[in-house]
DNA sequence: ATCGAGTATAA
DNA sequence: GTTGCTACTCGAT
């Protein structure tokens, strides 16, 4: 019998001595099924210098008692894999069940053996090696099995293959949420219970369901409410609501570390099993809800916790840079926050008032929230599953390193290439010491520009990977010691092999013609007014891998470590920036700015012709992938002066104008979130208004605003400072006012902890900065004198300096007019 | 005046 | 994931 299936949701079990995985999906008419394949587990010692009949007959009398069964090895064989460049002679080694593996290959290193691949988790083993794509068709050969035991088919599998690459269409999805009795904002998953719990689905046709459980009686009308008798009945409920809708994504906003672990630690408490899973299996929660990292899972159900894919992979591509959910939905899905004050909650459920439908109301949107935030990231989450091979519960959590790993171990695959093992303790301290020098970037003359071209490699790092064959297979190969080509510049005793193309490079190199070949399918799709977000998503989630490859060989933990390419990878950089740069200037153009891998220059007298014709020459010259682009014409741009030298130019901060007039501000106070609205706003409309060549204007403007603020116009919101904490309070040796700030929200019982963003707003008064900044509630005067000087002017006296105005005449009209009206 | 700690952003 | 001879502010000396 053969059945084409969507594989969702993974894991694995061992029966009667056999390993079996099962594959949690749909088949392609939507019927929910579990296929089941037996796989047996392994890993890989390596035998260059070692007798193999020895180590074999060792090998098959070793028995290591464990809890249930003693793990023992049950075969073996002999292959050949390629280490880092190098042949290897290996002994696959079998082992009676996953958890043996590392029972047994610490055993074997006890011995002094190498083992390899001893901590590749078994579920992924099993789908690299098959070549199975969740979320995409497959085609299943074997039986359906007439009793299961599971809440779905289970069917026997003796042959799985991939039969398409398109994704599955249509998934039945529910978005969760629940509010929690907090009195005095004391989160404490002991004593305080879950009050109400959301539900808001949408299935395959589209259909939608809502649903609010709640255990306090009050006047309502909400035809989605439903009130229980107690906590334990919303439990309860809680559990038969996910057995009945039979969802294949179960999605929150940091359910892994607050709603699924706050729901399990509650139903511990009154002794409900929270059998959910596909097989009777229950709801395993990883971690306390206590905010630290844990992970929420159901077996067969697969769980996403969209927050985690936001904060680790897709929140560098938002411009907010609040995760919560307010912030995130707002500018994703574009919805306004719901206003009611859940600090308010506990009181109002303790009286029962009817405010208690509002609560409820706002349950339900946040829930709602996040299943449109899930079902706006599914493409995204679906097409880095794709690229990386493993399950979306699995990639979704995945920070940037570990999404370059998995990926490099799928393809290490494909080129019988060995993983090499992830550093041990003593070498992660040692690679931590290791330092490399970055970019170049260039010392800008402050000033005011015309006629700017601005060029820029595109994906300059990856592409000099490849174009230079870098990876830790070709470092120092033993071909090209004396190939002078082969010669990392300024680094004499570098050199990467130049006859053969090596591992790392190449699988980049595939990363970076697939999504050439995208963009082109992106554009022709377009042209035929086709929607192209998978597309989109695909070629987003390229980018993303292929930009990671340089961190990648650069971070410590990595297994494919390699400080040398890095170094390199940034030294050919440097030289080519360099290199370009003068080539400019010798074809008469005027550099006034570089950064890493990008080149500012002045079009002058030339025309737009020799800027096209000096990017060809340059572009004749590239190796590979490198290519140099004509970013874009700006009619006008300013760059500043570094504080404290006049003459010297501040790198990293510059402003542009498009010819259609939009601003390209980079670096100021403007584009940083520690600095205040009204600094910004001053900044970005003197920017504006300068870049428009109307400096009187701004001048003006300048002026104005500054009586104002002295004047105390400026509102409130506008003088917001907003900052991060970033460690444990107690950990700050010196005491900024943000530090100070977040003492006195923990005395109001507010939880901060490392990543909390708190807001302040500096006062009149006397004393020190930090005892004059107090929370936005709590403002009576603000501190004009403060905003003046470490907001408003530092964000522009640079900028007027530039155009020769002093800061004594910026504020010369204010003092004059400013006390005239206030005295 | 100068320096370290802390924060944030560019690429 | 990386470095930047970044760039700024605050608080301490």
């Amino acid at each position: 019998m053969k059945i084409n299936f969507y594989p969702l949701d993974f894991d694995y079990q061992v029966k009667d001595g056999q390993t079996y995985v099962y594959l949690f999906g749909r088949t392609e008419q939507g019927e929910r099924l579990c296929v089941v394949q037996a796989y047996k587990p392994y890993f890989y010692v390596q035998i260059n210098d070692i007798d193999k009949e020895e180590l074999t007959k060792k090998l098959s009398k070793l028995l290591i008692e464990n809890k249930l069964e003693p793990a023992k090895v049950t075969s073996w064989e002999e292959v050949e894999k390629e280490l880092l460049g190098k042949i290897q002679k290996l002994l696959k080694i079998y082992v009676n069940y996953p958890k043996a593996v590392p029972l047994i290959s610490r055993e074997l290193s006890s011995w002094g053996i190498e083992c390899y691949e001893k901590d590749i988790l078994f579920v992924h083993r099993y789908l690299r090696d098959q070549k199975i794509l969740p979320m995409t068709l497959v085609q299943v050969e074997g039986e359906l099995q007439k009793e299961g035991g599971l809440r779905v088919p289970l069917f026997i599998a003796t042959k799985i293959e991939q039969v398409s690459h398109e994704s599955i269409p249509k998934l039945k999805m529910l978005g969760i949420d629940i509010e929690t009795y907090a009195k005095d904002k004391i989160i404490d998953l002991e004593k305080n219970p879950i009050l109400m719990l959301a539900f808001y689905g949408v299935d395959e046709k589209g259909e939608e369901f809502r649903k609010v459980i709640t255990w306090k009686r009050f006047t309502h009308k909400l035809d989605y409410l439903e009130v229980v008798s107690d906590e334990a009945e919303l439990i309860n409920r809680f559990k038969q609501v996910i057995i009945d809708y039979q969802p294949d994504i179960l999605t929150g906003y940091f359910s892994d570390g607050f709603d699924l672990p706050y729901i399990k630690h509650r139903a511990d408490k009154y002794h409900i099993e929270l059998d959910i899973g596909l097989d009777y299996s229950s709801l395993q929660t990883g971690g306390k809800a206590d905010f630290k990292e844990g992970e929420a899972s159901i077996t067969g159900i697969l769980h996403l916790d969209v927050c985690k894919f936001i904060r680790y992979i897709f929140g560098k591509n938002l411009k907010t840079d609040s995760y919560t959910l307010d912030a995130v939905a707002e500018e994703l899905i574009g919805h306004k926050k719901h206003v009611v004050n859940l600090d308010n909650l506990a009181h109002v459920w303790d009286d029962g008032l009817k405010e208690l439908n509002d609560y409820c109301e706002y349950n339900l949107h946040d829930a709602h929230l996040v299943l449109q935030l899930c079902q706006k990231l599914l493409y995204d989450m679906i097409e880095f599953t794709k690229i990386v091979g493993l399950p979306t519960y699995d990639v979704i959590r995945m920070r940037f390193s570990r999404l370059v790993e998995n990926y490099i171990l799928k393809r290490a695959i494909e080129y019988n290439v060995l993983a090499p093992n992830k550093p041990v303790h003593e070498e992660v301290d040692q690679r931590m010491e290791e330092t490399f020098q970055g970019a170049f970037v260039y010392e800008p003359i402050p000033g005011l520009y015309k006629d700017i071209i601005v060029f820029d490699f595109r994906s300059l790092y990856p592409s000099i990977i490849t174009a230079h064959n870098i990876g830790p297979e070709s470092f120092h190969c033993d071909c090209c010691k004396n190939v002078k080509e082969a010669r990392v510049p300024t680094q004499d005793e570098y050199w990467f092999c130049n006859k053969e193309k090596k591992f790392i490079p190449t699988v980049l190199e595939q990363l970076i013609s697939i999504r050439a070949d995208l963009k082109k399918q992106i554009k022709e799709a377009k042209a035929r007014k086709e929607n192209t977000t998978i597309l989109e998503a695909r070629s987003w989630g390229i980018k993303t891998l292929a930009n990671s490859f340089y961190g990648y060989l650069g971070f410590f933990g990595a297994r494919w470590y390699c400080i040398e390419c890095a170094r390199s990878t940034t030294a050919y950089a440097r030289n080519y920036i360099l290199t370009t740069i003068s080539k400019a200037e010798e074809v008469g153009f005027k550099v006034i700015y570089s950064d890493t891998d990008s080149l500012f220059v002045l079009l002058g007298e030339q025309g737009m012709e020799k800027a096209l014709k000096f990017q060809k020459e340059i572009n004749s010259h590239l190796p590979g992938q490198m290519e140099l682009e004509l970013e874009s014409y700006y009619p006008r741009g300013i760059f500043v002066a570094a504080k404290g030298a006049s003459d010297k130019g501040a790198k990293k901060r510059y402003a542009l104008i498009s010819k259609e007039g939009k601003l390209k501000i980079t670096g100021f106070e403007m584009v940083r979130r520690n600095s205040s609205l009204i600094a910004k706003e001053v900044q970005e409309q003197v920017l504006r208004m300068v870049l428009e060549d109307k400096t009187k204007e701004a001048f003006d403007y300048a002026q104005k605003m500054i009586v104002e603020l002295k004047a105390g116009k400026i509102s409130l919101d506008k003088l917001i400072i907003k900052t991060q904490i970033t460690k444990e309070l107690k950990e700050y040796s010196s005491i900024a006012p943000h530090v100070a700030i977040a003492w006195q929200m923990i005395k109001k019982g507010e939880r901060i902890a490392p990543g909390s963003v708190v807001q302040y707003v500096i006062c009149k008064g006397s004393g020190l900065v930090r005892d004059r900044a107090k929370l936005p509630t709590e403002v009576k005067d603000y501190d004009a004198e403060y905003y003046l000087n470490n907001q408003v002017l530092p964000a522009i006296s640079s900028i007027f300096a530039v155009l020769g105005y002093s800061e004594e005449e910026l504020t010369k009209r204010s003092s004059q007019i400013g006390l005239g009206k206030f005295f």
